[in-house]
DNA sequence: TCACAAAGTTAGACATATCTAACAAATAAA
DNA sequence: TTTATTTGTTAGATATGTCTAACTTTGTGA
């Protein structure tokens, strides 16, 4: 079983890994805070242990085991989330930072009941997918909506980055998940968007709509 | 802020204290299951962090930081247990284990919410009292059971020890909190006591009787 | 193709938490 | 009051996780 630090690499590489396929240790290293070699020193010590695939100069890969680890965790982080949001009545905006250390929390039997309490859910409060314990990931076809054009209607159904400080931002445009937005326009000059949503119309800025998912 | 393993070390330096006046550096290490010279070594350590005073040779006490500090995390546990048996339906034998890993949680606004949900719970589900947040114990005067007499009629009010072990003992003989005991005789021999309680009649070993506390 | 910047690794250090073996102090027994 | 036992401390080692400084590869741009 992994320590608590090797599980937030292992979560961080799961993550890393989704975003681009070649994982290089320097973005290893920021997604942790800590320095190349550190990060370096690291894989080699989850490659000893079989999570990971290490070569000098290679990109890391996270072995089936590292990726079953990963989705472990990352499931005890979204069903706490998921608690800490229907059950203990945290907004959406909280639980992130709470779910980072309740998901290194070992007993199964916390977990297991977790999830009988909710019914079993299937995505997190920000619309992330909740893994079986299998470490299966069903993953939505969602978009981004930054990929969008003008004139269509769409349901906000996920978060890419669920920041407090972007869900803020969201809770104060009344932007929640479910929100139906019409694109309105495009600004070609910086990606912005204007949308219209609740009778409401703003321009959303590119970094916030590349970090919303939509259908 | 002690690390989590500091946080067990003052902890069990508070529990010691209340059973016995003078804390023996053999004592710490057998309680967490360490080593004499690690205990010893760390008792330094929490010294230089001014949650103990140490002095070679002598018997370790906790500063009145440590005491508030111990008392912090003994808060956190026991909220951990009622929350555990209260919201998420725990049996009383299983909550002190999964406690002991939720107590490290740093967050606290966690255990406020807990208290908030449980309405401000002022004893676990075994009985021992919830420190208030300045680390205040209000202290019952209950006596333990082996120190009744015959004749006497007491209600159970609290475990000394909440190991699962004698949980599960206590539950297979359906005694809880509450139950009303009836000492009918105590053997001079080995100081087991014959009681009545729900109409029935058993023998209670000294062991047993020794971690009961009654009113 | 060669030079240079970016990315990655090695080397050496430090902090924390642990151990065993050996020694010293305090206490209990003779 | 010696001796013996228990208790506690030192010394030296190991494992984990981190750092900075220096060096090596890799890949890019001229
Ligand atoms: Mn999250
Ligand atoms: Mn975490
Ligand atoms: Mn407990
Ligand atoms: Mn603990």
């Amino acid at each position: 079983m992994p320590t608590e630090i090797k599980e937030n690499y292992l979560k961080a590489l799961f993550h890393l890994g989704q975003k681009c396929e070649k994982i290089s240790v320097s973005d290893l290293g920021k997604e942790l805070g800590v320095s190349k070699p550190t990060a370096s020193d690291m894989a080699k010590k989850l490659d000893a242990k079989g999570w990971v695939h290490y070569q000098k100069y290679k990109p890391l890969r996270l072995s089936d085991e590292g990726k079953k680890q990963a989705a472990s965790i990352i499931r005890k982080h979204r069903l706490s989330e998921m608690f800490l949001s229907q059950i203990m009545g945290f907004g959406w905006e909280a639980v992130h930072e709470m779910a980072e250390e309740l998901e290194h929390i070992k007993s199964e039997t916390f977990f297991d009941r977790m999830d009988e309490l909710l019914g079993f859910p299937t995505t997190d409060p920000h619309g992330s997918p909740i893994p079986d314990k299998q470490g299966c990931f069903k993953d939505s076809n969602y978009s981004l909506l930054s990929a969008t054009s003008k004139g269509e209607e769409v349901t906000i159904k996920a978060l890419i980055n669920s920041s407090s400080e972007f869900i803020v931002f969201l809770n104060n445009k009344k932007i929640k998940l479910g929100t139906v937005l019409k694109v309105l326009s495009k600004e070609p000059f910086d990606q912005s968007i204007l949308v219209s949503y609740n009778g409401k119309k703003i321009t959303l800025s590119q970094s916030v709509c590349n970090r919303l998912l939509v259908e």
